[in-house]
DNA sequence: ATGGTTGCTTGGCAA
């Protein structure tokens, strides 16, 4: 049967109600899981979820900054919410959810944009990020089992493919393209055995972006500047399962829009 | 060209 998952760093889950909805109506995936919802726990919009068949409900938010949600129209129990580089930052949570018979573990993951500048000696936020994606790859409890179901989804905020950006070449200095968080990231990704299922699904050459920025002052279609920041990885199990991957680029679109769109993964379990 | 836009909050970060 299939089980389909999305992700979406929605930059304040409150202000977007209104293409959450739209996303749940007209994708209805059974767990979506959003990033920057810039919501403390208790000010979550639990009902507008709950009026639209997704009655299950996870968070670890925070006021103002950051803060992961993960909403499905089926039961999942929270197995962790972790705190990385040991600074309480809302940016983890993951959840066991039932699908086909079977248990699907899911991670949900919000990775430091890094600031502006490339260089962590200066820029702390760099350093951070750098840190957050070392913790990331020695992390023994991350790693999926043989034979176990597990997919991880979120804003990475790296890009880390050539035909990631919109050019390669333009980017290395620019932080979600430097190579040095590309090999953070690969590593990370590397040493867990995940699977990097949207490029397996559209391997480079192919240009895939998730993200298009609000600096930009030309057409965001038209100069199509985009980075592919938001991720979808699953376990060795689950890496031929996965049946359609589907980049909603229309909601850039969208009135009000967030400036990244959801990534939609269809996996049939 | 060190800009530009947006959100949370009302001054200034963070993205």
């Amino acid at each position: 049967m299939p089980f389909s998952i999305a992700t979406w760093n929605i930059n304040s889950v409150r202000l977007r109600m209104p293409i959450v909805e739209r996303l749940l109506v007209e994708h209805a995936p059974d767990v979506l899981c959003l990033q920057e919802t810039k919501v403390p726990d208790e000010l979550f919009p639990e009902k507008a979820f709950r009026k639209l068949g997704y009655e299950h409900i996870a968070f670890h938010g925070q006021k103002g900054y950051h803060g992961v949600a993960t909403v499905a129209r089926r039961p999942i129990e929270v197995v962790e919410r972790r705190r990385f580089c040991e600074i309480e930052d809302s940016r983890h949570l993951s959840v066991t959810v039932r699908a086909g018979g079977k248990t699907i573990l899911l991670h949900n993951f919000y990775v430091p944009a890094g600031g502006d500048e490339p260089d962590p000696a200066v820029n702390v936020k760099f350093a951070h990020k750098l840190a957050f994606l070392d913790e990331l790859h020695a992390m023994e409890k991350l790693r999926p089992r043989s034979g176990e179901r597990a997919i991880l989804v979120g804003d990475l905020n790296v890009a880390p493919l050539e035909h990631d950006v919109w050019s390669h070449k333009q980017m290395l200095k620019v932080v979600s393209h430097t190579p040095v968080e590309c090999e953070k990231l690969n590593a990370a990704r590397n040493a867990g055995g995940w699977i990097d299922s949207m490029r397996v699904h559209t391997p480079e050459p192919e240009k895939l972006y998730t993200w298009w920025s609000y600096r930009a002052m030309d057409n965001w279609k038209a100069a199509d500047r985009g980075r592919r920041l938001d991720h979808v990885w699953t376990s060795n199990a689950l890496a031929d399962r996965i049946s359609a991957i589907k980049i909603a680029k229309d909601y850039r679109g969208a009135a009000r829009p967030s400036d990244h769109v959801p990534v939609t993964a269809t996996v049939e379990i």
